[in-house]
DNA sequence: TTAATATTGTTGCCTCGGCAACTAACTTGG
DNA sequence: CCAAGTTAGTTGCCGAGGCAACAATATTAA
């Protein structure tokens, strides 16, 4: 019965907040940006580390679609137009439009651009040996795993 | 010799951006904080996660200064202050100046934010389960462990 | 073919998040 | 005791990130 379960003591809390997995997530992702950020400030590079995952997935396929920039998951097509309107004013990606589908924009790597990301992946590379040090390969294929359940259930709980 | 090392093909992305396990982990935090802010408008409240995390940490122990809120790898002193009025606005939280130190301002808890909190912990706490369910314990021990050394390896990067 | 529906991208609104600059209040060194 | 430095909180600036609403274009159904 739903009536007997237990209203907890208002008083007091039912455990620190640094205990839960989700809240270490969410506060390790957030230090995690910020250090991507500054490695960026510190080579003068005004871009933030949206900005470069966008960049960076053009690099894998250029000239997509933004919708296919932004992710599934989350309704983000708002902040892709904003995030490649600041590539476009950096001159780091260019618009174009798609004769195929009128309403797409297809968006394409600049000369500039690419030389960016060309500079800065190594310097990304190795900082990231620098996050994971002292994790062994089974730790983080755990990690691999772990985070891939979860966004499988989020997904799940999403679509219910 | 760092001169001698090769600038990469500026035509093709090293690898993936999702085998990257920063973007990963950055990635599943966005989709956590999601999850959490549409379980708040499920329930027709209007907080953010974030404010969440201030009131849970005000359950903890309450009247806290606000620099004891906000967290020291971060500067987030302005954001505390934001989303400290924000919780001020809703009534879930009230300022009282400390007599012993005329810089602060301590932050308490209303009722409203007790009851609050009361009423969205037991909801919480079951929809963490949906979300890490299908882990084994020491799949999340291991999480425990990653993260832990991660954030150490970040904190000690950020004060070089 | 036309009318209803869906998709793509954009804008406005508001909160979060990092940074710099500022005020007020406390602390420390001379 | 006072001047210099430090700490707590606030504000402004701007980008990210949800959401809702909208225009333009495509797709589907009648």
């Amino acid at each position: 019965m739903v009536q007997a379960m237990e209203t907890p003591d208002p008083g007091r809390a039912p455990g620190p907040l640094d205990a839960a997995p989700a809240y270490r997530l969410y506060h390790v992702a957030r230090m995690l940006r910020l250090n991507l950020l500054q490695t960026f400030a510190r080579v003068d590079r005004e871009i933030t580390p949206e900005q470069w995952f966008v960049l960076y997935k053009l690099w894998e396929r250029d000239g997509r679609a933004q919708s296919e920039l932004s992710d599934r998951i989350f309704d983000d097509r708002p902040n892709i137009t904003r995030i490649v309107n600041a590539l476009q004013r950096a001159e780091l990606v260019q618009r174009r439009d798609n004769d195929a589908d009128g309403r797409q924009k297809l968006v394409y790597l600049t000369d500039e651009g690419k030389r960016l990301l060309a500079e800065l992946a190594p310097l990304i590379k190795e900082s990231r040996g620098d996050i994971f040090k002292g994790l062994t390969a089974a730790e983080l294929d755990t990690l691999r795993r772990v985070i891939d359940k979860v966004e499988s259930n989020l997904r799940e709980l999403r679509d219910r």
